[in-house]
DNA sequence: AGATTACATTCCCATATGGGAATATGTCAA
DNA sequence: TTGACATATTCCCATATGGGAATGTAATCT
């Protein structure tokens, strides 16, 4: 087998920085293709194409309005990437605390010298 | 140009399902790469290959010890996947609860009825 | 040194890109 | 209907997989 799919789930369609950007972008109004395009500095075949794969996911929604297609995020589509890296968040906490605790050893040794 | 690498950055790198998987199982203890092939049900070329990856992108942290290589996820490289999602965090909240609203607006109706 | 154990790397290959260019499809206006 | 505008899709191609098989490398033991 090769790569999967962009379109197999979230984590492989976010896996493209523009896909992201689009979806920061479209997070907060929908926008229709050459608006994005525009915005992003990005051809529109390749937005078209971009948003196929974050819709074939769920990531994005669309409607028609005239000859516009409008996009927006729809960000329950990305709650089990936030599941799933919030399942860490407290190894990274001790990671930290840790790192803390070094340092605080080494200043006093450094304080001794 | 054609997809960007996996170890590109973390984002690519966690795309992949045994990757994560191996990233979950690293997260409690350092362990062994037998032991991860073992584990996870993969061959041990395999999860070398994988490991490699993540540690090109910093997720996990190797050691040696005597003929082994004790891998173990760095959760903090995990963070910046968690901002990025965070950020979306209140989108979905708030189409939760539009959803909530059409909800509660229907049994009014059928309450009508 | 020679044998064994534990990993890492390399080679091969089917598959999936993402961008550019060209073209197809769909909608509205005159 | 014809023309213009907005998107979507297709074709081509360089590139990067991930798995399987084989091989290379490092550390330990006798």
């Amino acid at each position: 087998m090769a790569r999967a799919a962009t379109t197999s789930d979230a984590f492989n369609a976010v896996a493209e920085p523009r896909r992201r950007e689009i979806l920061n972008y479209l997070a907060l109004q929908a926008r229709p293709v050459g608006d994005i395009a525009l915005r992003l500095g990005l051809q529109q075949p390749s937005v078209s194409k971009h948003l196929r794969v974050l819709r074939d996911v769920g990531l994005v929604q669309v409607r028609r309005d005239g000859r516009q297609m409008l996009y927006r995020t729809n960000a329950q589509a990305i709650q089990p990437l936030h599941e799933w890296t919030k399942t860490f968040e407290r190894f990274w906490q001790h990671q930290l605390s840790r790192v803390k605790e070094r340092a605080e050893a080494r200043s006093k040794s450094v304080d001794r010298v």
